[in-house]
DNA sequence: AATGAATGAGTTTTCATTCAT
DNA sequence: GATGAATGAAAACTCATTCAT
């Protein structure tokens, strides 16, 4: 997976040359890999090197603790989303095309990355304060795209901040059961028309 | 928290006298204690035989490993969370009165059990079977209501699969958003009906 | 394997009813087993008293402690190969013939009890000074009976302890090599005649 | 104790710097002397560790487990004899020379190096396949020996493996009673010329 | 910057032994 | 005598982190 943002958290570990910030992106994506495979837990950070094809010590030259590199991949995988679903839905659209784009585009995004869900919920336990910042953004977000569906008179007024923490929660489910554990190449669209069906139903003026 | 149900693995270990079911009982609920405040990986055993107020090797009586101990209270806490349903629902309701007792209740004993959401996810670490399975028959256990509720009529007749899993994520989110994140006393009448004039308007025929 | 011949240690242990005999040697058989298949240190208490049939606890009536009830054992087998040995040899025979049938009953005892080889080796880290005198006083049987026979004329004068060592070494590898590691009913009389013909050459004047 | 010879299992334990070979030689030789003194179970990694004046958790870096180290000894010191009978050998002489000389040699080496025994008869218990081997290969270097001397016609033409089995026994057992628990200075050679005398009669054609 | 050896605190697990019933 | 729950010391092993080269 080659991401190209990523929050720095220890300024003074920033690299300095091309070749230390090579090095530091192979961290990313091995720590990525393992914590996804095997959870934070269970990844040592040997395990991270030795997939990095770095040397033990190295890592410290790039990340302060494990916990550090843990949290500049949450931070990575949360931006990662968000461009993901920014791509594919364009201004033009209408409230509920956007909508249903956003969700396809996540689980079509989950398939292919299936390791952002072990890592994002895993957050709960390792940093709880990036966990909750990521849904809270998720769902402000969402929040804002339904209240600007509001204003163009597509949805009804009363959008509430429930509103988008049920969809939210529909979309998470929903790429649980089809993009992680199902077959998501086949069900991506049947799935999101099913929930932008409801989403129309249940929100339109 | 007092739980009457708790599924046994280990046949050998099943206590043989009173004391030794009592001190069993100490053990699960001291466990689900620290679970809940501390997560799986932090706490230890000595953690939970402390706050049990046996001794450490008292612990391998009853239970294997921590692993054990822990897939034992994901199957109390299943159990629990299907009994607090089944006890705020009532066959004579029309469907969408059930759906919105189902998850007021389920509000109501994720507020007073915040322990039940750090358990249950963390299941997906430590046992992802069990983590599995327990989403998928809450999955299953909605689905089927939504179908009886479109055999009365009450819903439209394509109900699918999908459908459970919606409802199911709106419900889990806006319970950690509201019971667990916000002040759920306040809220749980509020949100379930909100959540329920989604599924009215996006469900009924 | 029954044995009727066991050296008490703990003499208030002794028990004083029938029934109290009988528990005791269950466990000292399951002990005989025990540590044949698993050695020393990998047999547990829990394992001799699941074998025996009776509870834990009920061990410490007849034992005060593991390598008490390792002691016995030891003690109970140099018994048994002495007995073993005894039944085989008539004081009427040629002291060759003495030797030989002597061997040949080694071997056949020691392929029917194969456990005993591991529970006296063990006594080298268990119990030295029982090891050492389990072999101490077989040498000085050997001798005694080369002695014996070098008074009768059909020996050598110069009978040494050496030579007791020797013969005495012989024996024990044949037995390991032949009757534990090899398939002893087999061989027995082969080996026990190449045996008897090194030292019927070695030792006769 | 100082050996040159080390029998590698885990490869990619294998120290890859100078000061890394001389801390995985010092466990080594901690590893010997605590095991020939306090025996396999009793000897407990720290105490190794401590002996050898590294940390504890240096142990795993060249050491998968107790046991492994422990097969890398047995190893080592089945080398160490061969090597050691090596050396006091010489092929110019006469077949019966030879054995004395490995016997008289033997008995020197395991004077010095009591902890030798200890060692490989607790390979019984802790690993039975490198017991086991150690004593066919010794068996087959005799039994070579043997048939060599008949072959040059010193020794008759009937050699039987068992004839190695029980010359092994004899020198086993005569180490064990004048090396170990003797006072091995003494009386090596007297005791040496005591087995080859039996030899010479036993064998000769 | 890179390397990999060294460190030791911390955790799980075992089990001989004691003791209340 | 018999039972089995309770105890806690002891040991193996892991791994994040530091540091000398």
């Amino acid at each position: 997976m080659e991401r190209g943002v990523s929050i720095d958290v220890g300024a003074d570990k920033a690299p300095r040359t091309e070749r230390g910030r090579r090095t530091r992106r192979k961290l990313l994506d091995a720590a990525a890999a393992e914590f996804g495979e095997r959870g934070f837990h269970e990844a040592s950070i040997s395990d991270i090197t030795r997939r990095a094809g770095v040397a033990l010590g190295s890592f410290y030259t790039y990340f302060g603790s494990k916990d550090e590199i843990f949290r500049a991949l949450v931070g990575d995988m949360s931006e990662a989303v968000k461009l993901a679903a920014r791509e594919a839905v364009d201004e033009a659209m209408g409230t509920l095309a956007i909508e249903r784009a956003a969700l396809a585009s996540f689980l079509r995004f989950a398939a292919e990355h299936k390791e952002i869900y072990r890592i994002i919920d895993e957050a709960e336990f390792v940093d709880p304060a990036s966990y909750r910042r990521h849904y809270e953004t998720v769902a402000a977000r969402i929040l804002q795209r339904l209240r600007t569906g509001a204003e163009k008179g597509d949805l009804r007024d009363d959008i509430d901040e429930a509103h988008a923490w049920a969809v939210m929660g529909m979309n998470v489910f929903l790429g649980l059961r089809y993009a992680i554990w199902g077959d998501g190449q086949v069900e991506a669209d049947r799935v999101a028309a099913i929930a932008n069906d409801l989403i129309a139903r249940g929100l339109s003026r």
